[in-house]
DNA sequence: ACCATCTGGTTGTACGGTCGAACCATGCAG
DNA sequence: CTGCATGGTTCGACCGTACAACCAGATGGT
Protein backbone atom coordinates (compact mmCIF):
# COMPACT_ATOMS: atom_id res chain seq x y z
CA UNK A 1 0.00 0.00 0.00
CA UNK A 2 3.18 2.46 1.15
CA UNK A 3 4.64 1.73 -2.28
CA UNK A 4 1.63 1.94 -4.56
CA UNK A 5 0.90 5.56 -3.13
CA UNK A 6 4.28 6.83 -2.95
CA UNK A 7 5.22 5.30 -6.33
CA UNK A 8 2.17 7.36 -7.94
CA UNK A 9 0.73 4.01 -8.32
CA UNK A 10 -3.00 5.11 -7.50
CA UNK A 11 -3.61 7.69 -10.54
CA UNK A 12 -4.14 6.56 -13.60
CA UNK A 13 -3.80 9.08 -16.17
CA UNK A 14 0.05 9.77 -15.49
CA UNK A 15 2.85 7.42 -15.36
CA UNK A 16 4.56 6.86 -12.26
CA UNK A 17 7.87 7.40 -14.82
CA UNK A 18 6.94 10.94 -15.70
CA UNK A 19 5.41 10.28 -19.07
CA UNK A 20 2.32 12.19 -19.96
CA UNK A 21 0.24 9.03 -20.75
CA UNK A 22 -2.15 7.32 -18.91
CA UNK A 23 -0.70 4.34 -17.39
CA UNK A 24 -2.69 1.90 -19.32
CA UNK A 25 -1.37 2.68 -22.49
CA UNK A 26 2.13 2.56 -21.46
CA UNK A 27 1.49 -1.00 -20.56
CA UNK A 28 -0.28 -1.34 -23.96
CA UNK A 29 2.81 -0.24 -25.43
CA UNK A 30 5.21 -2.30 -23.63
CA UNK A 31 3.51 -4.94 -24.63
CA UNK A 32 2.81 -4.45 -27.80
CA UNK A 33 6.37 -3.74 -28.40
CA UNK A 34 7.67 -6.35 -26.61
CA UNK A 35 6.07 -8.65 -29.22
CA UNK A 36 6.16 -7.06 -32.28
CA UNK A 37 2.24 -7.61 -32.59
CA UNK A 38 -0.43 -8.42 -31.22
CA UNK A 39 -3.93 -9.45 -30.82
CA UNK A 40 -6.58 -7.28 -29.57
CA UNK A 41 -7.92 -9.65 -27.56
CA UNK A 42 -4.50 -11.14 -26.44
CA UNK A 43 -3.70 -7.09 -24.88
CA UNK A 44 -6.82 -7.58 -22.95
CA UNK A 45 -5.89 -10.66 -21.58
CA UNK A 46 -2.82 -9.34 -20.15
CA UNK A 47 -3.95 -5.94 -18.78
CA UNK A 48 -6.61 -7.64 -17.43
CA UNK A 49 -8.82 -5.47 -19.42
CA UNK A 50 -12.75 -6.07 -21.01
CA UNK A 51 -12.67 -6.13 -24.60
CA UNK A 52 -14.04 -2.67 -24.57
CA UNK A 53 -11.73 -1.06 -22.75
CA UNK A 54 -9.20 -2.44 -25.08
CA UNK A 55 -10.66 -1.32 -27.87
CA UNK A 56 -11.09 2.61 -26.87
CA UNK A 57 -7.50 2.30 -25.22
CA UNK A 58 -6.36 1.10 -28.95
CA UNK A 59 -8.26 3.66 -30.56
CA UNK A 60 -6.12 6.33 -28.25
CA UNK A 61 -3.21 5.00 -29.36
CA UNK A 62 -4.22 5.18 -33.01
CA UNK A 63 -5.11 8.91 -32.85
CA UNK A 64 -1.60 9.34 -31.30
CA UNK A 65 -0.49 7.69 -34.46
CA UNK A 66 1.81 4.96 -32.37
CA UNK A 67 -0.45 1.82 -33.20
CA UNK A 68 -1.72 0.74 -37.11
CA UNK A 69 -4.81 -1.62 -37.14
CA UNK A 70 -4.72 -4.66 -39.14
CA UNK A 71 -6.64 -7.48 -40.17
CA UNK A 72 -5.96 -10.80 -38.61
CA UNK A 73 -4.56 -13.57 -41.05
CA UNK A 74 -6.81 -16.27 -40.73
CA UNK A 75 -9.32 -14.95 -38.59
CA UNK A 76 -11.96 -12.52 -40.29
CA UNK A 77 -12.76 -11.43 -36.75
CA UNK A 78 -9.33 -10.41 -35.14
CA UNK A 79 -7.49 -7.14 -34.89
CA UNK A 80 -3.63 -7.50 -35.44
CA UNK A 81 -1.85 -4.56 -33.59
CA UNK A 82 1.53 -3.19 -34.82
CA UNK A 83 3.32 0.04 -33.78
CA UNK A 84 4.51 2.60 -36.32
CA UNK A 85 7.29 3.68 -37.08
CA UNK A 86 6.33 6.60 -34.28
CA UNK A 87 5.34 3.98 -32.34
CA UNK A 88 8.61 2.57 -32.34
CA UNK A 89 10.35 5.32 -31.22
CA UNK A 90 7.40 6.59 -28.71
CA UNK A 91 8.12 2.76 -26.88
CA UNK A 92 11.64 3.41 -26.82
CA UNK A 93 11.55 7.01 -25.58
CA UNK A 94 9.06 5.70 -22.69
CA UNK A 95 11.29 2.74 -22.02
CA UNK A 96 14.49 5.09 -21.36
CA UNK A 97 12.05 7.16 -18.53
CA UNK A 98 11.33 4.32 -17.19
CA UNK A 99 14.73 2.74 -16.98
CA UNK A 100 15.70 6.14 -15.35
CA UNK A 101 12.83 6.61 -13.30
CA UNK A 102 13.44 2.71 -11.80
CA UNK A 103 17.63 3.51 -11.62
CA UNK A 104 16.71 6.75 -9.90
CA UNK A 105 14.41 4.17 -7.24
CA UNK A 106 17.26 1.41 -6.86
CA UNK A 107 19.40 4.45 -5.74
CA UNK A 108 17.69 4.64 -3.02
CA UNK A 109 17.70 1.09 -1.58
CA UNK A 110 20.76 -0.18 0.05
CA UNK A 111 23.29 -2.10 -2.66
CA UNK A 112 23.05 -5.00 -0.90
CA UNK A 113 19.20 -5.20 -1.48
CA UNK A 114 18.59 -4.27 -4.80
CA UNK A 115 19.10 -7.67 -6.46
CA UNK A 116 17.09 -8.77 -3.97
CA UNK A 117 14.21 -6.45 -4.55
CA UNK A 118 14.06 -6.87 -8.05
CA UNK A 119 14.50 -10.66 -7.82
CA UNK A 120 11.05 -10.42 -5.20
CA UNK A 121 9.04 -8.14 -8.13
CA UNK A 122 9.64 -10.74 -10.34
CA UNK A 123 8.75 -13.51 -8.18
CA UNK A 124 5.74 -11.44 -7.25
CA UNK A 125 4.61 -11.04 -11.05
CA UNK A 126 5.13 -14.97 -11.38
CA UNK A 127 3.10 -15.81 -8.74
CA UNK A 128 -0.03 -13.57 -9.68
CA UNK A 129 0.22 -14.73 -13.22
CA UNK A 130 -2.76 -17.02 -13.12
CA UNK A 131 -5.70 -15.79 -11.25
CA UNK A 132 -5.51 -16.95 -7.62
CA UNK B 1 4.02 -3.75 -14.15
CA UNK B 2 2.86 -7.43 -14.85
CA UNK B 3 2.47 -7.18 -10.85
CA UNK B 4 -0.06 -4.29 -11.22
CA UNK B 5 -2.16 -5.50 -13.72
CA UNK B 6 -2.22 -9.32 -12.26
CA UNK B 7 -2.60 -8.12 -8.66
CA UNK B 8 -5.98 -5.99 -9.67
CA UNK B 9 -4.13 -2.79 -8.89
CA UNK B 10 -5.07 -0.82 -11.53
CA UNK B 11 -8.73 -0.67 -11.08
CA UNK B 12 -9.04 2.07 -8.30
CA UNK B 13 -12.82 1.09 -7.93
CA UNK B 14 -12.44 -1.99 -6.26
CA UNK B 15 -9.82 -3.50 -3.59
CA UNK B 16 -7.64 -5.77 -5.10
CA UNK B 17 -8.04 -8.32 -1.42
CA UNK B 18 -11.91 -8.52 -2.74
CA UNK B 19 -13.34 -5.76 -0.37
CA UNK B 20 -16.54 -3.52 -2.79
CA UNK B 21 -14.62 -0.69 -1.55
CA UNK B 22 -12.57 1.83 -3.79
CA UNK B 23 -8.82 1.55 -3.10
CA UNK B 24 -8.02 4.89 -1.95
CA UNK B 25 -11.09 4.61 0.66
CA UNK B 26 -9.25 0.87 1.83
CA UNK B 27 -5.84 3.06 1.97
CA UNK B 28 -7.46 5.83 4.09
CA UNK B 29 -8.72 3.08 6.65
CA UNK B 30 -5.85 1.66 7.09
CA UNK B 31 -4.04 5.03 8.05
CA UNK B 32 -7.11 6.18 10.20
CA UNK B 33 -6.84 2.55 12.21
CA UNK B 34 -3.05 2.73 12.72
CA UNK B 35 -3.45 6.01 13.99
CA UNK B 36 -6.19 6.36 15.93
CA UNK B 37 -7.09 9.42 15.07
CA UNK B 38 -5.68 11.80 12.19
CA UNK B 39 -5.74 14.88 10.71
CA UNK B 40 -7.42 15.30 7.34
CA UNK B 41 -4.28 17.45 5.80
CA UNK B 42 -2.20 14.53 7.03
CA UNK B 43 -3.91 11.55 5.51
CA UNK B 44 -3.74 13.50 2.19
CA UNK B 45 -0.25 13.48 2.60
CA UNK B 46 0.06 10.05 3.47
CA UNK B 47 -2.14 9.21 0.16
CA UNK B 48 -0.70 11.45 -2.29
CA UNK B 49 -3.98 13.20 -2.70
CA UNK B 50 -5.29 16.75 -3.64
CA UNK B 51 -7.01 17.68 -0.40
CA UNK B 52 -10.37 18.04 -2.53
CA UNK B 53 -10.29 14.27 -3.57
CA UNK B 54 -9.27 13.41 0.55
CA UNK B 55 -12.62 15.67 1.14
CA UNK B 56 -14.48 13.48 -0.91
CA UNK B 57 -12.85 10.73 0.16
CA UNK B 58 -13.88 11.49 3.56
CA UNK B 59 -17.43 12.33 3.12
CA UNK B 60 -17.91 9.17 1.81
CA UNK B 61 -16.41 7.09 4.44
CA UNK B 62 -18.53 8.88 7.00
CA UNK B 63 -21.72 8.41 4.68
CA UNK B 64 -20.64 4.43 5.10
CA UNK B 65 -21.03 5.03 9.29
CA UNK B 66 -17.44 4.49 9.00
CA UNK B 67 -15.23 7.71 10.27
CA UNK B 68 -16.43 10.61 12.30
CA UNK B 69 -15.57 13.62 11.73
CA UNK B 70 -14.54 16.17 14.65
CA UNK B 71 -13.01 19.72 15.15
CA UNK B 72 -9.26 19.62 15.80
CA UNK B 73 -8.62 21.10 18.92
CA UNK B 74 -5.95 23.73 19.17
CA UNK B 75 -6.65 24.72 15.43
CA UNK B 76 -9.77 25.90 14.54
CA UNK B 77 -9.52 24.87 10.56
CA UNK B 78 -8.40 21.60 10.92
CA UNK B 79 -10.77 18.05 11.00
CA UNK B 80 -9.59 15.35 12.92
CA UNK B 81 -10.97 12.32 11.78
CA UNK B 82 -11.85 8.72 14.19
CA UNK B 83 -13.16 5.54 13.04
CA UNK B 84 -16.54 4.99 14.95
CA UNK B 85 -17.76 1.45 16.40
CA UNK B 86 -18.75 0.56 12.45
CA UNK B 87 -15.98 1.47 11.41
CA UNK B 88 -13.31 -0.20 13.67
CA UNK B 89 -15.22 -3.16 12.74
CA UNK B 90 -15.02 -2.32 9.31
CA UNK B 91 -11.37 -1.76 9.53
CA UNK B 92 -10.84 -5.43 10.76
CA UNK B 93 -12.90 -7.27 8.64
CA UNK B 94 -10.97 -5.55 5.76
CA UNK B 95 -8.03 -6.34 7.48
CA UNK B 96 -8.73 -10.11 7.68
CA UNK B 97 -9.74 -9.69 3.78
CA UNK B 98 -5.96 -8.30 3.39
CA UNK B 99 -4.11 -10.64 5.90
CA UNK B 100 -5.67 -13.91 3.67
CA UNK B 101 -5.66 -12.85 0.24
CA UNK B 102 -1.67 -11.63 1.10
CA UNK B 103 -1.48 -15.15 2.21
CA UNK B 104 -3.23 -16.91 -0.46
CA UNK B 105 -0.55 -14.77 -2.72
CA UNK B 106 2.41 -15.80 -0.70
CA UNK B 107 1.45 -19.13 -0.99
CA UNK B 108 2.16 -19.62 -4.58
CA UNK B 109 5.79 -18.36 -3.97
CA UNK B 110 8.48 -20.41 -3.34
CA UNK B 111 8.99 -20.98 0.65
CA UNK B 112 12.63 -20.06 0.39
CA UNK B 113 11.57 -16.84 -0.96
CA UNK B 114 8.90 -15.77 1.36
CA UNK B 115 10.74 -13.44 3.54
CA UNK B 116 12.81 -12.16 0.99
CA UNK B 117 9.63 -10.94 -0.72
CA UNK B 118 8.38 -9.33 1.99
CA UNK B 119 11.40 -7.81 3.05
CA UNK B 120 11.97 -6.23 -0.79
CA UNK B 121 8.86 -4.85 -0.37
CA UNK B 122 9.34 -2.81 2.79
CA UNK B 123 12.82 -1.93 1.10
CA UNK B 124 10.65 -0.24 -1.72
CA UNK B 125 8.23 1.51 0.61
CA UNK B 126 10.57 2.96 2.31
CA UNK B 127 12.83 4.06 -0.52
CA UNK B 128 9.92 5.79 -2.26
CA UNK B 129 8.56 7.45 1.24
CA UNK B 130 10.19 10.47 -0.12
CA UNK B 131 9.54 12.13 -3.52
CA UNK B 132 12.82 10.96 -5.74
C1' DA C 1 -3.59 45.97 16.79
C1' DC C 2 -3.88 45.45 11.82
C1' DC C 3 -3.27 43.67 7.41
C1' DA C 4 -1.16 40.43 4.19
C1' DT C 5 -0.16 35.90 3.71
C1' DC C 6 -0.41 31.11 4.59
C1' DT C 7 -2.86 26.91 5.74
C1' DG C 8 -6.80 23.44 6.10
C1' DG C 9 -11.34 22.32 4.04
C1' DT C 10 -15.28 22.47 0.93
C1' DT C 11 -17.61 22.81 -3.36
C1' DG C 12 -18.07 23.17 -8.45
C1' DT C 13 -16.36 21.69 -12.73
C1' DA C 14 -14.07 18.94 -15.92
C1' DC C 15 -11.61 14.97 -17.36
C1' DG C 16 -10.78 10.34 -18.14
C1' DG C 17 -10.40 5.27 -17.27
C1' DT C 18 -13.28 1.25 -16.66
C1' DC C 19 -17.23 -1.71 -16.91
C1' DG C 20 -21.57 -3.87 -18.51
C1' DA C 21 -24.85 -4.30 -22.04
C1' DA C 22 -26.41 -4.20 -26.67
C1' DC C 23 -25.08 -5.10 -31.13
C1' DC C 24 -22.57 -6.96 -35.24
C1' DA C 25 -19.61 -10.02 -37.82
C1' DT C 26 -17.01 -14.05 -38.08
C1' DG C 27 -15.73 -18.83 -36.78
C1' DC C 28 -17.15 -23.45 -35.43
C1' DA C 29 -19.55 -27.67 -34.23
C1' DG C 30 -23.57 -30.62 -34.54
C1' DC D 1 -28.05 -24.87 -41.96
C1' DT D 2 -28.54 -23.70 -37.38
C1' DG D 3 -27.07 -22.54 -32.80
C1' DC D 4 -23.45 -21.05 -30.01
C1' DA D 5 -19.00 -19.09 -29.03
C1' DT D 6 -15.51 -15.51 -30.03
C1' DG D 7 -13.45 -10.83 -31.24
C1' DG D 8 -14.65 -5.85 -31.70
C1' DT D 9 -17.23 -1.60 -31.43
C1' DT D 10 -20.30 1.69 -29.48
C1' DC D 11 -23.23 3.53 -25.87
C1' DG D 12 -24.27 4.80 -21.32
C1' DA D 13 -23.10 5.18 -16.71
C1' DC D 14 -20.12 5.39 -12.68
C1' DC D 15 -16.50 7.14 -10.02
C1' DG D 16 -11.83 8.73 -8.59
C1' DT D 17 -8.89 12.67 -9.26
C1' DA D 18 -7.16 17.32 -10.23
C1' DC D 19 -7.61 22.27 -10.57
C1' DA D 20 -9.76 26.57 -9.41
C1' DA D 21 -12.48 29.44 -6.61
C1' DC D 22 -13.85 30.31 -2.24
C1' DC D 23 -14.11 30.54 2.92
C1' DA D 24 -12.44 30.47 7.66
C1' DG D 25 -8.93 30.19 10.95
C1' DA D 26 -3.86 30.96 11.89
C1' DT D 27 0.55 33.65 11.60
C1' DG D 28 4.01 37.06 11.19
C1' DG D 29 5.70 41.66 10.30
C1' DT D 30 5.10 46.48 10.97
Amino acid sequence: MRFVRNFGLHQPDQTPCGQPLPVSEAHAMVEIAREGQLRQVELARRLRLEKSSVSRLVTNLVNRGWVHREAAEGDGRGVLLLLTAAGTTAASRQADARRDRLTALLDRVPDDQRSAVVRALQTLAEATGEPF
